[in-house]
DNA sequence: AAAACAATCTTGACACTGTAAATATAGGAT
DNA sequence: ATCCTATATTTACAGTGTCAAGATTGTTTT
């Protein structure tokens, strides 16, 4: 599966590497093929020896910016995935990581591709919203909820955690404020007792 | 102000009309100038008579379907201004304007020029935000909250409103059941008697 | 070792995009 | 009738994605 060097190097893993850093310098609407082919010191027309097209590209270059997002939920639950803290603790990491990186909302969620269903588990999911319910669904339980309306529960909290990530990460929209506490005290409804 | 046809008759309004009708056929990804003027039946440089640039005219654009907007969301509250339900209501009407546009959310916010404080008020906040916090802040004092905690309980309920909107309009995420219902049961937390 | 092969990269071309400059057209004012 | 100005067209250029033909070079086969 690794591809070593033929006469100019490893360009796949170039590009991809390449490619994540550009959408992080200019974005998804800027983004080019012939810039990260310039950037790797290659022919314009030499992605299309690894990738079918732009968009192939950048499926490849969001599954490893997936991978690296669910490395830090993974990181901001470890050890305490019993503890119904748990999910604020998770929801404020995926906050974290697009404030992080400006660029990797819109580049994530809207090139194409992502494939969830809220309603029941599906095995093409998208995996960081994967980990997102099943650390709800542990927490709920944890907390007493009715089993039945997990599904509701689930919706409402990761809404909310998604909508602040993308009111924070896009054009214009400002808060000076602290958003952990913010987030931390309307995440957590009365009752509930994270 | 009203514009008058010339020797092609009255391009300006045209050319926005059938921008906006371009964005609902092909989305804000494949829309181009060029589309444009070719529906209009005028040369492909004649849009710059008008408009400055690209993003120009999508900005004249955005102003007309933010109006509808701004509509819709006065109509699903009409005459129950100071009832603590309205917010409820306005909620449900935001998330069907996407709904039944589905290209409207990245049209108005990822083509840039948007701009929030969710600080203070501000005269040039986008103005479908500014009906959202004057309902909020109405309900809020009819519920009897402590003022403090207006602006915090603002933004927890504007971003589950606009994550909602985010998440059902967006590449493949999709849910079969009915929306109108669990958000209602999200969204009104436990004790607060919306 | 020489020849054949296949993976990789370059070159050149094409259609499409945004945008600017030069030109043409025609209504309104003088 | 003449000029002025707003509007529209034509032409041109750089940048984009993509494809086809050819060149390069490591690997395999003989």
């Amino acid at each position: 599966m690794k591809e070593k060097p033929y006469h100019h190097g490893n360009l796949r893993n170039k590009l991809i590497e390449t490619g994540i850093e550009l959408i992080n310098e200019v974005g998804l609407r800027d983004f080019s093929l012939r810039k990260v082919a310039a950037k790797c010191n290659v022919s314009h027309a030499a992605p299309y020896s690894h990738f079918k097209d732009k968009d192939d590209l950048i499926s490849v270059m969001r599954d490893h910016v997936t991978q690296q997002f669910i490395e830090k939920l993974h990181n901001a639950i470890v050890g305490l995935e019993d503890n119904p803290t748990a999910l604020l603790l998770l929801g404020q990491a995926y906050i974290d990581f697009f404030i992080e990186h400006p660029q990797y909302f819109q580049f994530i969620f809207y090139s194409s591709g992502i494939s969830i269903d809220l309603d029941k588990e599906s095995p093409d999911d998208y995996p960081p919203f994967a980990l997102f319910r099943e650390t709800a669904y542990r927490c709920f339980r944890r907390m007493g909820l009715k089993e039945e309306a997990y599904s509701m529960h689930l919706i409402g909290k990761w809404s909310m955690v998604h909508g602040v990530a993308a009111l924070l990460t896009n054009s214009g929209i400002s808060y000076s404020g602290n958003w952990h506490s913010v987030f931390a005290n309307t995440f957590v409804q009365k009752g509930e007792n994270l």
